[in-house]
DNA sequence: TTAGTGTAGCGAACATTTTCGCTAGTCAAA
DNA sequence: TTTGACTAGCGAAAATGTTCGCTACACTAA
């Protein structure tokens, strides 16, 4: 039960937050047609990882209605704070600044989100 | 399908990336002296795991001095540039700005690097 | 009831990543 | 020359992650 440690999700468990992310709380059925789409894998597989995410608790599942309903534990945002900071972490030392400016530069961003950026770089620095 | 595989370093490679980014081109005994400092990991390992890498071509080695010297294949900042687009496509599905703000958010950043980020805003929309 | 269809799960094969034991080469001090 | 310390590398075990075959149960149309 050496449990405790927050991994990050792997590879193929983090499609499969995607996909949910993007339908929804969904049935297997539903959540393997997106999967075997782009990459194939047999039902039973999508089956088994479900299986092995709500272990992790990646995800959690509805038993009471016919075929089970899955969702994402966390949200897209929960998730992607967290692997940012790890990101951080991991790569740029702490140093979060050099990730926003990748980031910045790898975007085409429209007018809005600009703004926003602004907004939120004014109230950084307190204005 | 034609699907790019850019495969990312794994935990461990990446580990042992950001020890060489820090120490700069380093022989095996100070790598793993980093590295078993956190770690406890065997001599070994370290050993085994810097060949991997240069097999993936993620390290380089110069072997013409005495202990061979080993490098990272790739600067800090461009192994992170490709980390974010990755993380943008899997998480984000695409949506930079989301990641720009999730990063900002968990920064504490100097007013250097604010400004640095405020020019990039500018440059982006062509002021 | 029975055959057929869709859903759920288990265990094991397979793949990849991470770890280490063991062997061998080099170099220099005794 | 012998010994001991350090360096390098190989192959295989251990750990982790991914895939699937096979079984079983529930439901419903005939």
């Amino acid at each position: 039960m050496t449990r405790g440690k927050s991994s990050q999700p792997t590879e193929v468990e983090l499609q499969m937050l995607a996909v949910l992310w993007e339908l929804g709380p969904s049935p297997v059925r539903e959540i393997h047609a997106r999967l075997s789409a782009d990459k194939g894998t047999n039902y039973s597989t999508t089956v088994k990882m479900l299986s092995v995410m709500i272990e992790k608790g990646l995800v959690k599942r509805d038993e009471s209605v016919s075929p089970h309903v899955y969702r994402a534990a966390m949200t897209r945002d929960s998730a992607g704070r967290q692997m940012v900071r790890n990101l951080i972490d991991k790569v740029y030392d702490g140093a979060a600044m050099s990730l926003v400016l990748h980031a910045l530069k790898s975007a085409k961003a429209s007018p809005e989100e600009l703004t926003e950026v602004r907004r939120l770089l004014d109230e950084m620095e307190g204005r």
